[in-house]
DNA sequence: GTGGTCACG
DNA sequence: ACGTACGTGACCACT
């Protein structure tokens, strides 16, 4: 915030939080946690903002007012404790000895007082800023107005302007109250419409605007909570109206009184409460005051040994001074904020013991100000965020020497959260830490080279993808979808037609099964926890029994395709018409990374209706994509792996593998083999990569579970190697308590151990090795594919990998250097006792290189 | 938030 | 003796 403006502070939010932030301390038998709490979060502000003016608003409880006009307010809240009641006195008499305005109005809260002050400066063209952790202070925001909230009890702050309102909350500051109105607020005993969450009532904000106007439109929602909003309108006009700050409170603001250069006496008030880091605190800030005589060092303030803030800019030229040559630095920006990148996103960097700090500075200038630590390699947690920030600091990228997340999530990959905060730190001293501790750890169970030689590099190359993104046509997404929308529409009223009933919601599985099972009579399936399957699986048996089943099915599709892909996709395309899909690389417990957001390795491609959506997907201006699939990788792995002599025959004479499993497993020549055999010898295939089961088979393919047996009997006589390897998986997996890649990533294996979840475990120490080796090898191509594209092809870029196949945009005339490399790298980047084969054709859509 | 369903490898 | 093929993510209905 440039210029002068009025810090107004929520006491009672701040005091509260304090209180619960910190553990007790008292001096001489009076409770000063809170106290001194408040006071450092205070003057820290002060420090890092340099208000002009300031006050604190405190509640002035009034019962008998509050009591009469809403009897249920605040109910649900808990008792204030005895000793934050204390404290609250406490401070209330200290603010004034420190020049510091206390305003408080019988029958009013703070927010009131807040809102009223924010009022009153707008009026006379002054900015104020908002110091609460309530988040009703959020509708006040304007453009005068912003909000610093607190976070993680009282050590972080966030300042909101209109945009961060809309960025975080999904609501501008007008709409809070709407939001509250919908969705309630337990903290404040505001109820809201039963039902409705934060996630409901965003939508339907974003459709309608207003509270108002979602009521107007109550009858066009639809089901359950439909009704509820329906029933319930009064309960939510009134919600709204709880939740809305009237700025009407009955106080003048004294500017000379608050003037904040006046501050720096009653130092000795502050001293008698044995609060002696907040005097030194408040003597820095005051230093011309004559009573601020500096006395024998008597508190050390900093408990985490030698630090230095950003702001102190000696300090800072001092440090970077000190770094030695040699040495690691750890870099570390906070993540939860990242999107209000303007802001404090506490960045932090450590060497050895050493830390430094940026408290309130913007990231900007932190980052600025200790540039040099960017020469060096840096450790970090998460490095493909850290780029993606760097970026938008418009900063450049330190090598990055050892990343915490991604070596946590090799030493564990079933690991529920990979955030520095839940693995016990918050900066990057921590980071420093951990990685020695890692380090070690991951010598010791053999990772490091799967560490450094792909899951580190892979960073950067995920990092090169996510921000390249892939061009999509939006004209022709909304092409098909309005083709898939008329669709389903015809197929919706036939299906009413069809069924005799009318108006129920087909995308229910509830009505649906009611219709289809109660009211038609048809034969019913499995049953789910609610009611009877309507899964594709039962609907495809029912087919002959009544016309619209078939109808269901094809509805199912146009909807899904709809919703899904043309929808979802459109929401996620940039100005620049391409879709940046995130490839989370610490997701999956095999090793595979996952895309998200979109997620662009689920794309239809197995049905000609389906892939039509690929149609979309487009190589820029002037390039072509270039798509190699691997063929088979998990079989070749497998017959590798299993060392079995007739698998790793057949891909040794390049023959097709199913085909050469039929010929095995129904003992006839290979010419001989039909396409029926061929199939069925497919689904055992995979059944056996997933590690199979005669019951699973059975429905896959459709035979009985005896005949599903013998088949696999069969197969693993034939393949003997192979059932060695499925033994062998599964005692290693009992005795190590882990299932292991060629590479030596590694996957816990818990569910071995429980009796009820056992057969599971077994499955997955069964297919982890398969699964996750491929996952390996693909890593490793995409490390060696960029590569080989920096140096070879810079203006090539891989934008893609969907499991076993890679996806590169070229310009038209490298598109076949681009090609022979994608190929030449993903054959050769390990070699097995079969041959690893490439596929790769190009063209200008998704669609055409399938 | 959970479960059902369905898209991919 | 047990449930019933591995790994994902998105959307919808419903609690």
């Amino acid at each position: 915030m440039d210029g002068e403006f009025f810090l107004m502070v929520d006491g009672n939010s701040l005091m509260h939080r304090a209180y619960h932030a910190l553990p007790p301390m008292d001096f001489e038998g009076t409770p000063t946690a809170a106290v001194h709490g408040f006071l450092m979060m205070l003057f820290r502000v002060f420090e890092e903002r340099k208000p002009a003016y300031c006050a604190v608003a405190f509640d002035e409880h009034a019962p008998t007012f509050r009591h009469l006009r809403y009897p249920e307010y605040k109910a649900g809240r808990q008792k204030t404790p005895d000793d934050l009641i204390s404290q609250l006195k406490l401070i209330r008499e200290l603010l004034p000895a420190l020049h510091i305005p206390v305003y408080a109005v019988p029958g009013f809260e703070a927010d009131d007082i807040l809102g009223t002050v924010a009022r009153l400066n707008t009026e006379k063209d002054l900015a104020t800023m908002l110091l609460t952790g309530d988040r009703d202070a959020l509708q006040l925001v304007d453009g005068k107005v912003s909000v610093l909230f607190t976070r993680k009890g009282i050590s972080e702050t966030i300042l909101f302007d209109p945009a961060g309102v809309r960025e975080f909350f999904g609501v501008t500051p007008a709409q809070v109250t709407d939001l509250k109105g919908l969705m309630g607020d337990s903290s404040d005993n505001i109820k809201g419409v039963p039902g409705v969450g934060e996630k409901t009532a965003l939508k339907w904000l974003q459709q309608y605007g207003t509270l108002e106007n979602v009521l107007a439109h109550a009858d066009e929602i639809t089901g359950k909570i439909g009704e509820k909003l329906r029933d319930n309108q009064e309960l939510a006009r009134f919600s709204k109206e709880l939740a809305t700050i009237v700025p009407e409170a009955p106080v003048t603001v004294d500017y000379e009184a608050a003037r904040t250069d006046r501050g720096g006496q009653g130092l000795p008030a502050l001293k008698a409460l044995g609060l002696f880091t907040v005097s030194e605190k408040a003597r820095k800030l005051w230093p011309s005051r004559e009573e601020n005589i500096p006395e024998e060092e008597e508190a050390a303030s900093s408990p985490a040994g030698p630090s230095v803030s950003l702001n102190d800019e000696n300090g800072i030229r001092e440090w970077v001074r000190a770094l030695p040559k040699e040495g690691e630095t750890a870099l570390y920006i906070g993540t939860e904020f990242l999107s209000l990148a303007r802001e404090n996103a506490g960045m932090t960097a450590s060497l050895g013991q050493t830390t430094l700090l940026s408290e309130g500075l913007s990231p900007k200038q932190a980052l600025d100000a200790c540039e040099k630590l960017m020469d060096r390699p840096v450790v970090t947690h998460d490095a493909k965020r850290l780029y993606h920030t760097l970026d938008r600091l418009g900063h450049e990228h330190p090598p990055v020497s050892f990343d915490t997340q991604l070596a946590a999530y090799l030493l564990n990959p079933l690991g529920r959260s990979f955030s520095l905060r839940d693995m016990g730190g918050e900066d990057a001293l921590f980071v420093l830490k951990l990685k020695e501790k890692q380090c070690r750890e991951l010598k010791a169970q053999g990772m490091e080279a799967l560490y450094r030689d792909i899951e580190l590099p892979l960073f950067r190359v995920l990092y090169d993808m996510e921000k390249t993104g892939f061009q999509v046509d939006a004209d022709v997404l909304r092409d098909l979808g309005a083709q898939y929308t008329k669709k389903a529409e015809e197929l919706k009223s036939e299906i009413y037609r069809a069924t005799g009933v009318s108006g129920f919601n087909l995308n229910s599985t509830q009505q649906l099964g009611k219709v289809l099972f109660e009211t038609l009579g048809l034969p019913a399936g499995r049953k789910t926890q609610h009611g009877y399957s309507t899964d594709a699986e039962t609907l495809e048996k029912l087919i002959d029994e009544h016309p619209a089943v078939r109808m269901i099915l094809d509805y199912r599709t146009y909807v899904k395709f709809n919703s899904t892909y043309i929808d979802g996709l459109l929401r996620n395309i940039d100005p620049s018409g391409r879709v940046h899909s995130y490839f989370d690389q610490t997701g999956t417990a095999t090793g595979r990374i996952s895309s998200s957001d979109p997620n662009l390795q689920n794309i239809p491609v197995r049905t000609d209706l389906g892939r039509e959506i690929r149609r979309a997907f487009v190589a820029r201006e002037g390039c072509v994509l270039v798509d190699a699939d691997y063929s088979q990788i998990e079989l070749r792995v497998l017959a590798h792996m299993s060392r079995d002599a007739a698998m790793t025959d057949a891909f040794q004479k390049g023959q097709d593998i199913h085909t050469r499993t039929a010929a095995e497993v129904y003992g006839v020549p290979m010419p001989e083999v039909t396409h029926e055999m061929r199939s069925a010898s497919k689904a055992v295939n995979f059944g056996i990569v997933y590690g199979i089961s005669d019951f699973g088979l059975a429905r896959n393919i459709g035979v009985s579970r005896w005949t599903a047996h013998d088949f696999i009997e069969r197969y693993l006589s034939r393949y003997p190697g192979i059932r060695d390897f499925m033994e062998g998986c599964k005692q290693e997996g009992r005795a190590l308590g882990y299932a292991r890649t060629l590479f030596g990533r590694r996957r816990p294996l818990p569910e071995l151990k429980v009796g009820r979840t056992r057969a599971f475990g077994e499955r997955v120490a069964m297919n982890m090795p398969v699964q996750g080796t491929a996952a390996d090898i693909i890593k490793l191509a995409m490390v060696r594919v960029w590569e080989r594209l920096q140096s070879e092809l810079p203006e090539a870029r891989l934008i893609l990998q969907v499991h076993d196949e890679l996806l590169i945009e070229a310009p038209q005339d490298q598109a076949q250097a681009a090609a022979r490399l994608l190929r030449e790298v993903m054959e050769s980047v390990t070699e097995l006792s079969v041959p690893l084969v490439a596929e790769v054709k190009t063209g200008k859509s998704w669609y055409e290189t399938k």
